[in-house]
DNA sequence: AATGAATGAGGATTCATTCAT
DNA sequence: AATGAATGAATCCTCATTCAT
């Protein structure tokens, strides 16, 4: 029943952190001010610093954070299924899920790994990114291996194509404020192009 | 060759103008000061001041000329193109070019209108994009009419899926320091993904 | 005697104000730069920025310092009398206190109802004087049923002279550096000529 | 014939001048910068500096100027006058003509003698007052040898009263707005007074 | 768990001024 | 007679951060 953390400080922390994440994914970090955070939150400046030894430290955790959303997102929209095509299909579906769910943390998400932000935040989104890629490789493969993806196709390409496609659904969303980019309607299109031009049709 | 400006003025507003592209490029906008700026060029900073009104000033100019370049090499390596196939390919060339001559401004650019930024230079950026977004639409509905392309295929997805992948490209250079994102290989096999998934191939 | 402010915040506050205030009424707003107000108290820049949002706000709390002060010296030596003429004689004391007590606070307001000032000072000045006109335009009309002024004379002169020699005393004292001005021998020099030339003599 | 200055010189210097005279009146030296009074000229800074060693001449320049037309308005409205009344009805002509015609010198005359100037313009400005009251003295002391001030009568406070009043009027003018300040008819009104509360009425 | 008070370093921007032309 | 280009020093103000409480 302990906890080393009580409820009130648990509660503290967490609406900096989620003030936090909707300033910067707003603003940038180096827009967004201590000053703002605590202001936003209704605290002052010490107490942020009591929870979060610095700025850097606060943007470190938040991408844990973000991290951790993406691999949740992931097990529960991609890894159950068995098959390939519902696998995709549960990408596109956890990628709207997070997208809508927690827009903060993915344009948060999104900003870091695109440009420029401390060179400490850059690393560490780096080693979270790679091993990623690897798995979304690896369920390239599986396509390959159940006959979705024709076994001489250049995975890498597919791969960069699809990832290409879900970053412009961001950027629509984000950039261009196109609340269609997600819609269900949308997100079918997108599969059944994937499914007429990128994967094979077993069922012939 | 008569010239309005000085030699000694225009040199070292575009040494100023170069030098800030560089740094921006790198760190973003808030994270590079004018004082900064000011060192890399060897001025002072009532210079700076002198050829640009304010910061922000800066960055719309920066902005513009960016926008010529994606003008002129749109110009350059699209536009004289009859086939619809020269043109996509064009595209690539030309997006290679200009990510290999004028890397700063390219970074600029993509940073520009990916994310957060001053709001009048996020304005200005989307009044930019729009016009070229459906210059994109109209090529590829020439590639209809060249029949290139089926008539009744969604020419909104080809096009975010190509942009995707440009995108992408973009993020393996200067995320994650691929070189080899724009060697030629890489665009040719781009290039054949595309003529084998996307484009129908008018030949047969 | 319970407060609000800790000790040590009431007297940092306060010596920037007090210091503020005399640099101001030395030299004038612009003259005075925030640096010069810090290194008068001893403290750093951002200390002044943490008890006053900005250089305007500081003149602005000055302003109200000083009316505060205008208003009390008047309930103190104006109100309190039933005569007019005691009135008058507490006037010419009440001024002449002020100026002697608060000398940086009557420069200070002097020198913003006389000249340029940001205009929101100015406005919010002319927002405090007009009452205290009215005030003064009523304490005539009691000297008129009083009869102490002719009920035909115009209140309106009487008032632009006797305010203008209090202006004059002022200026002898702060611009001609004069110690005599509000010496008790020339208090009374004016106050009889007031009473020989501008007000009757009841006892006739 | 020949000029040192040409007019083309003299033409440039004197826009520079008035403007500055202008810009001073209204918001004060310190808040006016070189910059704002070259825009409003439309020429360049250096040329300013071509004619004015530096600001502080600039303003000098301006008192000397400021003082010239004083003097001349005594000459023409005060001087010619045999009878002491006629003069002060000429003091308050010469005033209410100075403020109309000159309004910017007029200002910038007050505004330096009532407060903080670079000392040096202080200075100045002291010693060209000093003559000037000593002018006024005498001017009361004509009254009393033609018999329209007792003998008895402190000069001294006749003065300061008259120049208070004087002062009164600027202030309702530029302070408080008041078109009517300098009106022929508030003229009479206050020379009225003056001949009923502090002249004698010689006809008896 | 939270804060009032304080700070050193640095931000963008403007100042009056100069020099070569 | 006038200017384009440049500057050292100063402006106001904000930053992330800390310490004693």
């Amino acid at each position: 029943m302990s906890q080393t953390e009580s409820i009130k400080s648990v509660d503290t922390k967490n609406r900096i952190f989620h003030a936090a994440a909707k300033l910067f994914a707003n603003y940038g970090f180096e827009r967004v001010s201590i000053r703002q955070i605590c202001q936003a939150v209704g605290v002052q400046k010490p107490t942020l610093y009591y929870y979060f030894k610095d700025k850097e430290t606060l943007i470190l955790e938040m991408l844990h954070f973000a991290h951790k959303l993406v691999v949740e997102y992931r097990n529960r929209y991609i890894e159950p299924h068995e098959d390939f095509l519902d696998k995709m299909w549960g990408l596109l579906q956890g990628r709207k899920h997070f997208v809508e769910n927690n827009p903060h943390f993915f344009r948060f998400y999104a900003m870091i790994h695109l440009f420029s932000t401390p060179e400490k935040v850059k690393q560490e989104m780096l080693r979270q990114m790679l091993p990623l890629l690897d798995d979304f490789k690896n369920l390239l493969l599986l396509g390959k291996q159940q006959g979705y993806i024709a076994a001489e196709e250049d995975t890498e390409i597919i791969m960069q194509t699809i990832l290409g496609i879900l970053n412009q659904l961001s950027i629509r969303k984000f950039v261009f404020q196109d609340e269609q980019a997600f819609s269900e309607e949308n997100l079918q299109r997108v599969f059944n192009f994937w499914k007429k031009h990128l994967f094979l049709n077993r069922d012939k």
